[in-house]
DNA sequence: CTTGACACAGAACAGGCGTTCGAGTATCAT
DNA sequence: ATGATACTCGAACGCCTGTTCTGTGTCAAG
């Protein structure tokens, strides 16, 4: 009888255990059994698969729920619950007022049109279930440095602090645009993301309307042609 | 005795199922069995949580795994695996070389230092285990709508199609860049982002190694002060 | 050689869990 | 009334599953 033995860190055998893990829950939505994992580890005994899951817990590859069918996940692996989805309710580009969200939004969207963020990428506490997104349309956003085809997330408020991203309708002008907000004394500052370019100044008489806080942008970069 | 009967769609005992099973899912990173659901939605029988659960199935709410322990789960969740996990390597900035990434890099990597990207965000065929991610660090990037902060992801490569965006690093002027890259008659074409903003051209002669190529870049959009 | 840690097997136990069945009750159209 | 439908309950069945215990072979240190 052969037994290769790795003394420290993780041997053939864990490796296998591990893969099996990920792969099966990538097929079947649901962590494997013991004694599925025996099955196809080539281990005869739910005791010794449990030897090496302890090994794998310790070793903080892995996490269990003991005594619950089925309890095994890989860390950093999120079940759910650390990931949500955001509706993309239409388009966002200079020349046209932003779709404000309803609550019917909320309800049922299809996947879609919507984009799939994990939490671990929202900032802070904005891990709301009201945000939403819009696709850039146009090259109007290059100042906010954000391209034709980005995806921004936003968070509907009517206000801003000092300092927020926020996308604005200036009525005046028949204008959206994403900026860098500042109140100032007798006006309202508008930076652009783009530090070489000039903020303009909204006077407080003028209408001007915060849609939303930007939390977010998202750029696949597909192909330029 | 008092019934509620919603003779169609969703009845107040589906809302609170569905509720419940979220935030169990959410709380113990696994989903409830039938008697769980049934002790928190004041069902005393499981055949009643069955029922339901039947129901909100057939309606297209959830998903079942028959004949396995806590084998429910909302539709359009993921499990796992629909999301994965890339690691940040380092920054990326004009004046120093991209870190390129090793075998190492992909065996262990802390969560701290990486990001996760829901695979519905991926384009195409990129979901490879291989990508990497930098930070963006400076405004050099900003001719490539990269902000500071940014962060891009990457997949390691030597050669790029025309129309690939490509982080380069030209060893002649030592400097790294993001550009969008086109092989031509004598020379390269490097493309900023920036429509407004004019190529570069590198001779053939020059060196121009390219390191990566672009798939996403992610902006969390925090303050600005 | 002895000892003990390590890797593994097999069996048995006890509880968890989905399933099913029989039966009862309320609401409503016929 | 009466049947059909929707809803609820309780209990029992039986498999699935994690746990635990005993025992065996390997290998390196003392």
């Amino acid at each position: 009888m052969m037994m290769v033995r790795k003394s420290k860190g993780l041997g053939e055998r864990h490796q296998k255990i591990l893969d099996f893990i990920a792969s099966y829950q990538r097929e079947h939505k649901h962590p494997p059994s013991i004694r599925e994992i025996g099955e196809h580890c080539d281990i005869s005994s739910t005791s010794v698969v449990n030897y090496y899951l302890d090994q794998l817990e310790k070793s903080g590859n892995i996490e269990r729920d003991r005594k619950i069918s089925r309890g095994v996940r890989l860390t950093g692996s999120t079940p759910l619950g650390d990931m949500f989805r955001v509706p993309i309710l239409g388009v966002i580009q200079a020349g046209e007022p932003i779709p404000v969200p309803s609550n019917a939004d909320f309800g049922s969207f299809t996947p879609e049109d919507s984009v799939e963020i994990a939490m671990s990428l929202m900032p802070a506490k904005e891990k709301g279930k009201d945000l939403f997104a819009l696709q850039v349309q146009g090259e109007s956003m290059i100042d906010a440095m954000v391209n034709d085809g980005d995806i921004v997330i936003l968070k509907p408020t009517q206000e801003a602090r000092n300092g927020d991203m926020v996308a604005v309708w200036l009525s005046d002008r028949n204008e959206t645009t994403l900026k860098f907000f500042f109140k100032e004394k007798d006006k309202y500052r508008l930076q652009p993301a783009n530090p070489t370019m000039n903020p303009i100044f909204i006077n407080k008489n003028e209408h001007l309307e915060i849609k939303g806080k930007v939390v977010m942008v998202i750029r696949k970069v597909e192909r330029y042609m």
